[in-house]
DNA sequence: TGGAATATTAAACAGTGTTTAATTAATTTT
DNA sequence: AAAATTAATTAAACACTGTTTAATATTCCA
């Protein structure tokens, strides 16, 4: 039947109308500082309607957050090219880093914010899916590395965690504007120049 | 005079029985989501009472920032026995890694919230002074380092950068809660086995 | 066309940070 | 000591917030 399709596309299209307008406010105002009624004024609807599509702010932040990590697994696609893994390595770090300064508000939104995690991996202990996804490419990249004799006497897990846990901390720092004790002159580059002091120290 | 010392004193003592209350409750349920009138309950006072004693919520956020880099900063003082640089750096990461899993929601205020930091450097410019002292230390057994001949090829701004962005990940990940991610059997020692993959790392 | 289902809204609820004017208490001046 | 002044404290209000409810408008199918 195409008709209950359409109904279908429809009921889906004004759901994708929030979203964008959700998307819209929370990147350029912040999470909190939006309001069901600041959606609900751009979509030009009452703010009730929201809770026929959405169960709640939270699923709403909850269907962003998933579009971030599409977006970011699709940059690292390129990735597959790269044979040897310590430039695979590097190359993953620069389009992390990449994605982050060029949309912060998203990347705060995925790593950083705290609020809505429990949504996402609380339900069913499903650990984090999408998350999950984006570090097992890491995960592996490492693991080719210790085969390939990188990084002797080093441990996958651990040194996974501290390679994502020092590009997180040069964007994360940065964002969340840490950087004022940074010399003036040496801030605006400072994100990328932190990289290659890491990028040195791996070899 | 006595008698007005006094009065500055019990006005002082109220003062600082906001600030308990504030803490134990932002500490306890976030800042967020603790209100104005839950402080005012706290400590059985109208809520407006706050208002005689600072600014706005923001300016107690602030408060309890300075207190916790106060704490921060005195925990770093053993350091200075410690002659050898290397040596120094690595005590320095495990003594912050320490005070941020020990007290993960004032980590949480000072390094990872938004906020208030407005607040903290805007005002007349002088940028950030306590977290500037904290990261001059940094700073300087870096550059003592490099003097030393350690990391050759580096750069002191950078690398403090760097190292203080990997510690801050490491803790500032598993705070926020996105660790999920990490192999099961290995979670409940990332952080500190993290650490030591950098120090390796670091020789 | 009438009845059922759905979409949408207006209104209300309990909460928020903050400001205001009023009230109580303390201090100083007469 | 009494009155006037100042400070401390409060109650009430304002304009918001997320969310729920019951009522209304719209659409669909028989």
């Amino acid at each position: 039947m195409g008709i209950t399709d359409r109904k279908e596309r429809e009921k889906e299209e004004l759901k994708e109308t929030i979203l964008k307008a959700a998307k819209t406010l929370f990147l350029e105002k912040g999470v909190e500082k939006t309001s069901m009624r600041n959606i609900a004024d751009r979509i030009e609807y009452s703010p009730g309607i929201i809770y026929h599509y959405f169960k709640d702010k939270n699923e709403i932040f909850h269907a962003l957050h998933q579009e971030g990590f599409k977006t970011l697994s699709e940059k690292m696609e390129v990735l597959s090219v790269i044979q040897d893994p310590l430039e695979r390595l590097k190359a993953m770090g620069k389009i992390y880093i990449k994605f982050a300064m060029e949309n912060p508000d998203m990347y705060d939104l995925m790593f950083i914010k705290e609020a809505p995690l429990c949504h996402v991996f609380d339900s069913e202990k499903e650990e984090w899916i999408e998350g999950g996804g984006a570090f097992n490419g890491l995960r592996m990249t490492i693991k080719q590395a210790l085969a390939d004799g990188y990084f002797p006497a080093h441990e996958s897990e651990s040194l996974a965690y501290m390679v994502w846990s020092t590009v997180h901390g040069l964007v994360s720092l940065n964002i969340r504007k840490r950087c004022e004790v940074i010399d003036i002159t040496r801030r605006e580059n400072i994100v990328s120049d932190g990289l290659d002091a890491f990028f040195k120290l791996l070899g």
